[in-house]
DNA sequence: TATATATGTCAACCAACCTGACGTATTTTA
DNA sequence: TAAAATACGTCAGGTTGGTTGACATATATA
């Protein structure tokens, strides 16, 4: 079977210009966002297919860290995905042992998770990684300018968002 | 059959406080990073939705109208994808009409790939949304510190790969 | 007691990747 | 000029991380 390809002749016209990095088009941080981002989740990646785990297990992981006693809907909550989806993930960190449940004192429905000894280490190392490549990013900058770096990621947030998401950032802050 | 979750008497111990937001945790930047770029790409998204694309097209798409005349290895470099990934990817948005190939004039073994004006209008409305996010952000910020915004983004770049990024992203600049 | 809530689970599906193997057109090299 | 390398396409099968829908159970609330 061939496979030549043959062009079409009634195909339409090809765009044959680069388009300019204008007002209209910033193309400069869009794709510097994009190619900071991918590096930003690359470490942990490395780190987390030593256990088999996913992306989806270190934003799972992330969170039980950072507010221990979470409970399940609470987390689909900030991950935004199904309890069907969750679900999986979920059971493989427990048999990993990296999280526990319990259940709620007063309310006994609900599943409170926390990480074990050994999830807060993996997490801490996932999280130094990163706070890492933060800091060298940073480095460069003149002092103060954290704040502006922090100014413009908040204002990228969908603006219905950000009152959740500054209540999730603000824990564990000393002020 | 019963799903009583049956709490294991023999379950390693919960940890029970959070972590405190502290220099080797930098958890404020990292969320806020993880949230800024979940919502950079949400409105692309939502467009792309309504011609059954997914983020693969964007990428794809959004290469080729800044670089026409790319051939299928260099897209390959760019992404980091398998050619058995892009094929699907490719023959969609060919028969949509946004993209077509052409061989190569000197080396006819190269399919160049070009965006059609159906492409280049798309990905500019992409584009555009990503760029009225990005400009309402820094909008808040004092004038200048743009260039203190790239400069955080292109350090958090592995060093590895800065001058191909620079490389891309220069293209179309006028300077 | 009836209903609502929180969670778990089964089944089927999808997008977007992957590896491996192989075919063809074309160019380069020996 | 024949052989090898290159650029690309494609077939087959697998994985991760999601999705929707339906339903069961334990517990809480009205």
């Amino acid at each position: 079977m061939s496979n030549r390809v043959e062009i079409d002749e009634s195909a339409p016209d090809a765009v044959r210009n680069a388009p300019q990095n204008t007002g209209e088009q910033d193309f400069r941080l869009i794709e510097l966002f994009f190619f900071a981002y991918r590096d930003f989740i690359a470490d942990a990646d490395e780190l987390l297919a030593e256990y088999q785990f996913g992306r989806a297990h270190h934003r799972v992981l992330h969170f039980v860290n950072r507010h221990p006693g979470l409970n399940v809907a609470e987390l689909l909550d900030i991950l935004r995905i199904t309890k069907q989806s969750l679900g999986p993930v979920l059971r493989q960190l427990i048999d990993a042992e990296l999280l526990v449940q319990e259940a709620g004192r007063n309310d006994k429905r609900l599943r409170l998770l926390f990480p074990t000894q050994n999830g807060r280490n993996l997490s801490a190392k996932l999280t130094q990684m990163q706070t890492r490549r933060i800091a060298s990013a940073l480095q460069s900058l003149p002092d103060g300018d954290r704040e502006r770096i922090e100014q413009f990621l908040f204002g990228m947030i969908e603006p219905g968002e950000r009152a959740f998401v500054e209540s999730l950032v603000r824990t564990g802050t000393e002020d």
